[in-house]
DNA sequence: CGGGCTTACGGTGTGCGTAAATATC
DNA sequence: GATATTTACGCACACCGTAAGCCCG
């Protein structure tokens, strides 16, 4: 699966706040806000903006988003393969 | 990017062994196994097959596997675009 | 027996929550 | 002054390494 601090930038990105972030992952706001200021540290891109009380995404942000995306949507299909490979090997059982 | 266990997972794979993936991956071989062994246990499916000296992956594994592939090129590319927006920021400096 | 994976068991680092501080509007 | 994020600070748990056990050739 995706690493904790991408499913929080995740979090962040769509709820564009870190407050409801937060609320949405089941944890507390300095918890996920310090995850993503490591994230961002670790890329050596700064992933938001937070002049303002607006939390907006950055460009960098915004492109970084776009392949976050793509690979999320991997697992999701993942998980469902996983659960068709396991349907089909009960079904082929019950042909027996 | 990709959570440990699934980063763990690939390195078993590739490397058919879990000794040789924990040399790549620089931990030690139990701390690798239990990885893995968790993430089945998470996924509710086996990944690979220890029976005999070879460790393989199971049908679920290989399939699994595709996924995780294509998500991982997602951050590989990830990456390469975040470097290549830097570069072209600094580029649009020097144009000024 | 020998190579390879697992189990058992402490220790340590990382991520967490609470509380206080800072900043923007 | 109110709302939103950051900093400070302990604490708990998850991950790790070492050592012993197990299994298949």
């Amino acid at each position: 699966m995706l690493s904790r601090q991408v499913r929080y930038f995740l979090a962040v990105a769509e709820h564009q706040s870190f407050t409801r972030a937060a609320e949405a992952m089941h944890v507390s706001q300095p918890a996920l806000s310090q995850q993503v200021r490591l994230m961002e540290e670790s890329l050596g891109v700064q992933l938001f903006d937070r002049s303002g009380r607006m939390t907006r995404l950055t460009d960098s942000g915004e492109v970084y988003l776009q392949y976050v995306r793509r690979a999320s949507q991997e697992f999701r299909e993942a998980k469902r393969a996983l659960h068709d490979v396991n349907d089909l090997s009960r079904e082929g059982c019950g042909w027996q």
